[in-house]
DNA sequence: GTAAGCCTTCCCCCAAGGGGAAGGTAAAGG
DNA sequence: CCTTTACCTTCCCCTTGGGGGAAGGCTTAC
């Protein structure tokens, strides 16, 4: 099919279906008499594994990882476990991360009357004042 | 001063400072006679300013903006308010969205054994089974 | 005949700088 | 006086994950 109706069935943007065919994460076959890319119904399957393993924020290189583990019939889980738990890690830390920010952030907005007087704690947070 | 030294006081790189020149976020003088850029206290200030404020998450271009409220002694602090409460909003549909994300990793973390089988669970979602 | 709807490659764009090359300058040490 | 060291300058490419759009080629339908 052509990689108009397989980014549909994908969820994908045709854009984003032909950028993985360029970085080499999916690639189909080539129709040699249009030249138009050729794909087959694995090749959906592996762009809807992609796209959701991008929803669940793995970076493209790490789709690759899990699309060869995803390939590879006798892979240990264990390799797929770990690299979830490290995400999840990420995420955590990340979420340390904001939620520390909104704490300061809510702190300063509590104590700024948001009024008509110039006079601004956080303005003077920022400033060091 | 010369760059590095108000990089230095400002806890930046000289990269970043000389980013925040070239964008007219914080534009020194310039040495006439060597062609370097001249750094008055108060655009170290500035670059402190807009160092903090970058940590609490403001883009560039917000940061732009309150530089603009910093340096304008008759903003009333009701803006500078707002844009803190928009960001703190910004924060939290963010803290939902990894949250949800970290649930659904660790529920699929959980499932899968992580031992040497191939049977993987966590593969098997993400390709839709 | 031409308009619509596919497809192709090619190039520039985003944020917020980082890395490094090539080259000019100033101060300090031998 | 000469050289090293430590500054500084501009310039260009790199990052992530594609988006936007141009220019061109093809069928198909009206």
């Amino acid at each position: 099919m052509q990689i108009g109706e397989a980014a549909r069935r994908a969820g994908l943007t045709v854009k984003t279906v032909r950028y993985y065919a360029n970085i080499g994460m999916v690639t189909p076959r080539q129709n040699m008499v249009t030249g138009y890319r050729d794909y087959a119904e694995g090749d959906v399957a592996k762009l809807q594994f992609v796209g959701k393993a991008r929803k669940f924020d793995f970076s493209v290189e790490e789709c690759r990882e899990l699309l060869g583990l995803y390939e590879d019939r006798n892979r240990p889980s264990r390799e797929v476990k770990a690299m979830t738990l490290k995400k999840i890690d990420e995420i955590d830390r990340r979420l340390a991360e904001l939620q520390s920010l909104k704490d300061e952030l809510s702190g300063l907005a509590s104590s700024c009357d948001g009024d008509n007087r110039p006079d601004c704690p956080i303005l003077n947070a920022l400033s060091g004042k």
